[in-house]
DNA sequence: TGCCTGATGTTCT
DNA sequence: GAACATCAGGCAC
């Protein structure tokens, strides 16, 4: 684990979270790279009802308390996967959803995948995982590297971020720990 | 444009 | 057996 990365991500998500706005996924699957933007996350962390990890440590979310810097990736409804950066000290199961990113590279390959274009192709959880080409296979990989790579940008110029309550969840709805770049076109529709 | 619903697997109660 | 951090398609307006 690269240890510039580590202490960036060795942080509470929700510390975390905004922070990782226009940082860059770097993907490679069957020689295709394909580089992406971050435009909108989610924080999840043990005190919180809406978290996988609220309810303690089980097979399914071990890699939430895992060390930060690796991958927790999950499937649900019966379909779909969604990616999620670990984050903060082992033991503690607190994560960052991925909820939306911008295409920057690869473009063609990501339609190829998901046989959509325009911002339909990575603004939503499940459509850039499929966009991308994530699936359980990913789960607690190592992302300072290939194939699916977080890259942590020098920060020139601030970005314009908003912070709201999360969407698509039933439970601590109210909690302000979704963030996304504003007016960017890929942030997801609610 | 916007609500409703079906698809469908895994996890936990 | 129900819930689920979702998406896409259908149909009403």
């Amino acid at each position: 684990m690269h240890t510039t990365l580590t202490k960036f991500l060795d942080r509470p998500a929700s510390i975390v979270a905004p922070e990782l706005l226009g940082c860059i996924l770097e993907r490679e699957i069957n020689g295709h790279i394909m580089r992406v933007k971050i435009v909108e996350t989610e924080a999840y962390d043990e005190t919180d009802a809406a978290s996988h990890s609220f309810n303690g440590r089980t097979q399914r979310n071990d890699t939430m308390y895992g060390k930060s810097g690796y991958l927790y990736v999950y499937f649900t409804y019966g379909m779909h996967y969604c990616c999620n950066v670990v984050t903060d000290k082992e033991g503690i199961g607190s994560a960052v959803l991925i909820r939306a990113v911008e295409p920057l590279e690869g473009v063609e390959y990501m339609n190829e995948l998901r046989n959509r274009v325009g911002n339909e192709l990575t603004n939503g959880p499940a459509k850039l995982c499929q966009a991308l080409g994530i699936d359980r296979r990913l789960d607690g990989h190592d992302l300072s590297q290939l194939p699916f790579r977080l890259i942590v940008p020098s920060r020139d110029t601030p970005l314009r971020i908003v912070q709201t309550n999360r969407v698509g969840i039933t439970k601590a709805k109210d909690v302000q720990w979704r963030f996304y770049i504003e007016a960017n076109e890929y942030v997801s529709k609610p």
